[in-house]
DNA sequence: AAATGGCCCAACCGCGGGTGC
DNA sequence: CGCACCCGCGGTTGGGCCATT
C-alpha cells in the first residue's frame, strides 16, 4: 500500500538526465529561480517532478559545487563530523562547502567506513573494535577520531591537555579569552568535567585541523527547532559518553555543580533566550568569522524573518537535561547573546548575502553561477 | 577477448515535518 | 482537526566502469 511515486502518477521521466534535460533546467533556475520546485519542471519544459529537478540542482547542476576528490583533510572532517553527528549529511555537508550531502554520503559508504574497518573502528559507534569486544572503556585506545586527526588523548591536568581544549572551543567559534574563562568555570567543581574533556580533548592542535576551526555544531543550536529533537535525542547515546567515560548522573550532577554560576535555573524555558546565559565580564564572546557553515541557516532566518538567535519556541525546544548531557550544546548556549548583544547578528549579518561560496540561497546564486561559468566556459557536463 | 565481480555514483523511494486550507 | 501538498532528508538501488580471472 505504498505510495506511488509522482514520477509515475504524471508519468514523468526518470533516470539519468540528458544534456538536454540539465541545460534546461540550468537556464530556467538561472532565469527565474526555483521558489517552487513543484512548479520548475513545467514551467522549464520539463517531463521531470519537482523533486528530481531540485536533485539535479542540487547534486549535479549547483554552480557552487566543488568537484574532484576529496581531500585528505575534507575525509578527515567528514570522519570526525560522522563522530559527532551520525547520518546527518545534510548536516555534514554544510560544512563542507561545495560537497552535497549526496557525495558524502557516497564516500562514506563507499571508502570512509571500509577505511575506518581496516584501522579496527566500528564505523556505526566510531569505536574501537576491542573496546567493543572487551566491553569496557580503556582510556589507552585510539578512537577514530584520533585517526583522522592523527592525534592521542593527552593527560588531564597537561599543558597539552588544555591547549587542546582550548582549541576545541575555538572550535565551537568562541575566542580563546572566552575558552580559558569558561571552561575553568564551568568544568572546575562538576563531576562531569571529564566527560566533557575526555570527549573532546581528542582532536589534534596542529595545522592540519586548525582549519575546522569555527565549523562546528553551533549551527545544530542555531537550527535547534524540530530537526534537533531528532538530533539531540540521538546525540545523547552516542558518541558523547562512548570513548573512556561512562553516563553520569544530571541528577546529582546539578546539585553539586558550579553550572548554576553559568547556567540559569533548569526550569527556565527561556533557557537559551536569557541573556545570562554568560557573563560577559568573566569572558569576551567573539563568534568566529569562519562560518564556513553559515550560509544555509541564514538563508532559512532569513526565510523566516528572524534573527539567527534562537527563537523562543525553539529555546523551548532544548530541554535543560540535554545541555548538560551535550557539551558542545552547553558550549553554544553559552554563547547565545540577546539580539542586543549584536555579536552574532552583526557577524552572520556581514556573511549574510551569501555571495561567497555557499549560495543555497537563491536569491543571489545567479550572481555567482554567471561569473562562474564565465570563468569556466562550458566545462563541465 | 569474454565473463565475472566489485566499486562508485547518480538518482529514486519513502518517510517525516511544515504549512495552508 | 484533518487533509493535501510540498520540501528535505536518509536509505537504497541500478547501471556504468574497471580490475581481475
Amino acid at each position: 500500500m505504498g505510495r506511488q511515486s509522482c514520477c509515475y502518477k504524471q508519468k514523468l521521466r526518470k533516470g539519468l538526465w540528458s544534456p538536454e534535460e540539465d541545460e534546461k533546467l540550468l537556464r530556467h533556475i538561472t532565469k527565474y529561480g526555483h521558489a517552487c520546485w513543484s512548479s520548475v519542471p513545467k514551467q522549464a519544459g520539463l517531463k521531470r517532478c519537482g523533486k528530481s529537478c531540485r536533485l539535479r540542482w542540487i547534486n549535479y547542476l549547483r554552480p557552487d559545487l566543488k568537484r574532484g576528490t576529496f581531500s585528505q583533510e575534507e575525509e578527515n572532517l567528514i570522519i570526525e563530523l560522522h563522530a559527532v553527528l551520525g547520518n546527518r549529511w545534510s548536516q555534514i555537508s554544510t560544512h563542507l562547502p561545495g560537497r552535497t550531502d549526496n557525495e558524502i554520503k557516497n564516500l562514506w559508504n563507499s571508502c570512509l567506513k571500509k577505511k575506518l574497518r581496516q584501522r579496527g573502528f566500528v564505523p556505526v559507534t566510531h569505536k574501537h573494535l576491542s573496546e567493543v569486544e572487551n566491553g569496557e572503556d580503556k582510556s589507552e585506545h585510539t578512537n577514530s577520531l584520533e585517526m583522522a586527526s592523527g592525534a592521542s588523548t593527552p593527560k588531564p591536568g597537561t599543558a597539552l591537555y588544555e591547549q587542546r581544549l582550548v582549541h576545541l572551543l575555538e572550535m565551537e567559534g568562541c575566542s580563546s579569552s572566552m575558552t580559558i574563562n569558561c571552561i575553568n568555570n564551568l568544568m572546575a567543581s562538576t563531576p562531569s568535567k571529564h566527560l566533557f574533556l575526555d570527549r573532546f580533548a581528542i582532536t589534534s592542535t596542529d595545522s592540519q585541523s586548525s582549519n575546522l576551526v569555527g565549523r562546528f555544531p553551533i549551527q545544530q543550536l542555531n537550527h535547534a527547532s524540530s530537526s534537533n529533537a531528532r538530533l539531540l535525542s540521538s546525540l545523547n547515546p552516542t558518541p558523547w559518553f562512548t570513548q573512556t567515560s561512562k553516563a553520569f548522573d544530571i541528577d546529582s550532577d546539578l546539585s553539586s555543580t558550579s553550572m548554576s554560576t553559568l547556567l540559569p535555573p533548569l526550569t527556565s524555558s527561556s533557557f537559551l533566550s536569557s541573556p545570562m546565559c554568560f557573563n560577559p565580564s568573566m569572558a569576551s564572546f567573539t563568534v568566529n568569522n569562519n562560518f564556513a557553515w553559515g550560509m544555509a541557516d541564514c538563508s532559512t532566518s532569513e526565510k523566516e524573518g528572524t534573527p539567527i538567535n534562537l527563537m523562543e519556541s525553539q529555546a523551548e525546544e532544548m530541554k535543560c537535561p540535554e545541555y548538560l548531557n551535550n557539551p558542545l550544546l552547553m558550549a553554544a548556549a553559552m554563547q547565545n547573546q540577546t539580539p542586543q548583544s549584536g555579536l552574532y547578528n552583526m557577524e552572520i549579518k556581514s556573511e549574510t548575502p551569501c555571495s561567497t561560496d555557499n549560495s543555497l540561497s537563491n536569491s543571489t546564486w545567479p550572481h555567482n553561477q554567471q561569473q562562474q561559468q564565465q570563468q569556466e566556459g562550458d566545462g563541465h557536463i
